[in-house]
DNA sequence: TCAAAAACGATCAATATCAATCATATTGCG
DNA sequence: CGCAATATGATTGATATTGATCGTTTTTGA
């Protein structure tokens, strides 16, 4: 076998488990452990992989090293004060009892805190928002089923799902890419086919979308302006973008995220 | 069994319960009591564990405790021995590839450990094992739809649900409440409804079975014997149970418990 | 309080892994 | 064909890891 053949094989090998051994490598490509040892400290000087006692190991993150659970450690803390804002008044819209669906998101994902003290039926496809209302909160929880995608967090079934088919909700929570005179945007097409379902289950569709977002374009349209009830957004908003929704009849819901909150608040 | 490993199987373990015990951990990894201390003391030193006298806790709060959440916080810890070895057993069953259903249930949930250097299609209905799975492991995880029951921490539809339809798989991998003449024994209806769905979609049909389940009896017969292709359970088996099985033409597999293996009882 | 049991830390032998060296095989070239 | 260059495999001494033992400390229970 030649050099390239086995290195192609190692790293193969060690992409897939977070360790492999020597033996196991030798078992493998049916040469010796010298060999290995040297393809191994080859690939480590070429930081290909990293040598540890007794094989190797993938040089990246093995995963778990900051315990996994963190749903959406990247993109969650972007934007995050707008998010919460954001995600704040989406559940004021929700009372105890409501049937409400929740697409999977980092902005909707916020929704799950002022959701802890409500008692509604929540439909979701994404599975840390799940985990996080069974665990803190007393809501009914429905899980759309499927193959769980760990890059989204998302839940996809290549197959129609009755039980998404059967609920039938008040209002649909989403987030997106993107939003414009086109309508929703997202990027990714799988995502579209599967939101695309949910959204036919809801009475109203909210958009959850922070600011930034009416400047930020996608390739795909998910649904026209028509079809959105109502948006909210942070007071970032461009008056072009406001303007837009007011002129598709959308209603448009401003969260205030500096500390100045003296507008139209008015509490007991 | 390698140091990486190990502390993968630590760090996992460690993530289930509050607190894990040297012992227990040794029987997971199937090495000595000093191993299992220097891997502590390293994790300890590298923050991802607390160490503890007796074993290691989990670096992060307790949280929800009280709450619904902890898998099965009651249930979990009875006969943990047992269910350890058999789920041990269980997962010695497959191999990488393979396509599995896995039913929730306290003894089935003993199967992530092992599980986490595997990489097979499993297919579950269990949130647990599905949290655990995902957050521990590569395996691809196909989560039935449907409402998320706490008690049991098991998501029942009440409708088909295409996505179980369509999976199939090699081995299914369940628990019951009990194991008889007439059959698999459970004891709550609506479960029953759910997994003769999902026993209808395997080849085989694995049951983990504790040996104090062959004394237990419920009201419901789940499915008659001739459709169990293989029972695992510990060597505290009586030899009735054991003949029963042997003419029904299944596959027994007994699990040696630690404990059990002290042959000669001092005293009485 | 004391005694028994469990858990711990340190030490040492056994084992596994490693690095270095040498031997062998294959290839390319004169 | 002979020879050197390269790659691979085998051997050996060095190093690291592991498991067992033993004495000490902590916990448990009377």
């Amino acid at each position: 076998m030649h050099e390239k053949e086995r290195h192609r094989i190692i790293l193969s090998a060690v992409q897939d488990r977070p360790v492999v051994t020597v033996q196991e490598l030798v078992a493998l490509t049916d040469s010796s452990e010298a060999t290995i040892r040297r393809d191994i400290a080859q690939l480590h000087v070429q930081k290909k992989l990293r040598r540890v006692r007794g094989g190797a190991e993938s040089i990246h993150p093995p995963q778990f090293v900051g315990l996994a659970g963190r749903p959406f450690s990247v993109n969650e803390t972007i934007n995050i004060a707008q998010k919460r804002a954001i995600a704040q008044k989406a559940v004021e819209l929700c009372e105890d009892g409501d049937a409400i669906i929740i697409n999977g998101g980092t902005t909707t994902f916020q929704m799950v805190h002022p959701l802890a003290t409500k008692r509604c039926q929540v439909f979701t496809n994404s599975f840390p928002i799940a985990e996080h209302l069974l665990k803190n909160s007393k809501n009914t929880i429905m899980l759309s089923g499927g193959v769980i995608y760990r890059e989204q967090n998302i839940i996809l079934s290549p197959f129609d799902n009755d039980v998404t088919r059967n609920f039938y909700a008040k209002r649909m929570f989403m987030g997106a890419q993107g939003l414009g005179p086109l309508g929703l945007m997202e990027a990714d097409p799988l995502l579209i086919q599967a939101e695309q379902k949910l959204i036919g289950q809801a009475d109203e569709l909210v958009v959850l979308a922070d600011s930034s977002k009416f400047s930020a374009r996608s390739s795909l349209i998910l649904c026209p302006l028509e079809r959105i009830s109502t948006v909210i957004t942070d007071d970032g908003i461009p008056d072009s973008a406001a303007n837009m929704l007011e002129q598709a009849d959308i209603h448009l819901i401003v969260a205030e995220t500096s500390a100045a909150q003296t507008k139209a608040t008015s509490n007991g």
